[in-house]
DNA sequence: CCTAAACAGGATGTCAATGTCCTGTTTCGG
DNA sequence: CCGAAACAGGACATTGACATCCTGTTTAGG
């Protein structure tokens, strides 16, 4: 349903999010989040060519975020890297249909509309108060030891 | 989001639903879907798998629905050719996520959840009876005008 | 029983997504 | 200025989705 890009792009935004404002290395990051450490570099470009991140060579440098946590949606990470792609004409290119999608259509596309709907709602800042016991990326603490 | 077998499968149930109960040829179904014949020929055999549709051999054989489309759901047809995979456990296989997801994947199993409940509650009959000016894969009657 | 109709299914081709590797370029700190 | 740190990005490998082609098998009907 959703790419495994998409997976990696949240789990890397999710991480940068969690250490705001402070850089943090594509390896860390790698490392973090069970991300090749060679593709999680691809797909952060990606993040950067749509200005959701921003990557600074050299020591000292590495990955950090373009926005604010607050004004970052899970809508925006997903389409940066893998836009949901709405119907918005007939797929059969059918003339009549067009713009008026036909029943089977019109359900398709609402569904990805409440996805859109659903994502664009959540902002970055929200998912990390989330009060859930799961920390996204971490494991929790053992009760007993540590 | 939807992949292209997904389509070409939901295209062709609506075909049958349409002329059900009478049996349609592969041929017939790739025209007036505009799916390219023998790929749907694949995806007709991944349905009868399913038992959703029965095939016939010879002469005056052809493809028939194996129900009735008052119990044959969207979700029924796509989980028969790609199933929606729900997040059932954490992808970083964070032992402590276990069951319990955190607040990412959480959000994203709810988007699914969405879908899923969204096509499981939609049959092929009421596909049909959509009060739409579209009928799915109909191009309409040209009234003259407009 | 023979033949044409219609599906069955293996072989093969193409392409994009995913993933790896290696070398180049930039940048900071000393 | 020099060198190590860190990202940049091209080349390549792998895999599965999508698609085509061709031959085989089944079946109804004359």
């Amino acid at each position: 349903m959703f790419s495994q890009t998409v997976e990696y792009a949240l789990r890397a935004i999710v991480h940068l999010a969690q250490h705001s404002p402070d850089p943090q290395k594509t390896s860390e990051i790698a490392a973090a989040t069970k991300v090749p450490t060679a593709y999680l570099s691809k797909v952060l470009q990606g993040l950067r060519a749509k200005e959701l991140v921003c990557l600074q060579r050299g020591i000292g440098g590495g990955v950090s975020l373009a926005k604010s946590p607050d004004d970052l949606t899970i809508l925006d990470v997903v389409n940066a890297v893998d836009p949901i792609r709405r119907i918005t004409t007939c797929p059969l290119e059918l003339s009549s249909h067009g713009v008026r999608l036909c029943s089977l259509h019109r359900r398709m596309d609402n569904a990805m509309l409440a996805i859109e709907d659903a994502f664009r709602s959540t902002t970055l800042t929200e998912l990390l108060q989330d009060p859930n016991p799961s920390v996204p990326l971490c494991e929790e603490a053992t009760p007993g030891a540590r």
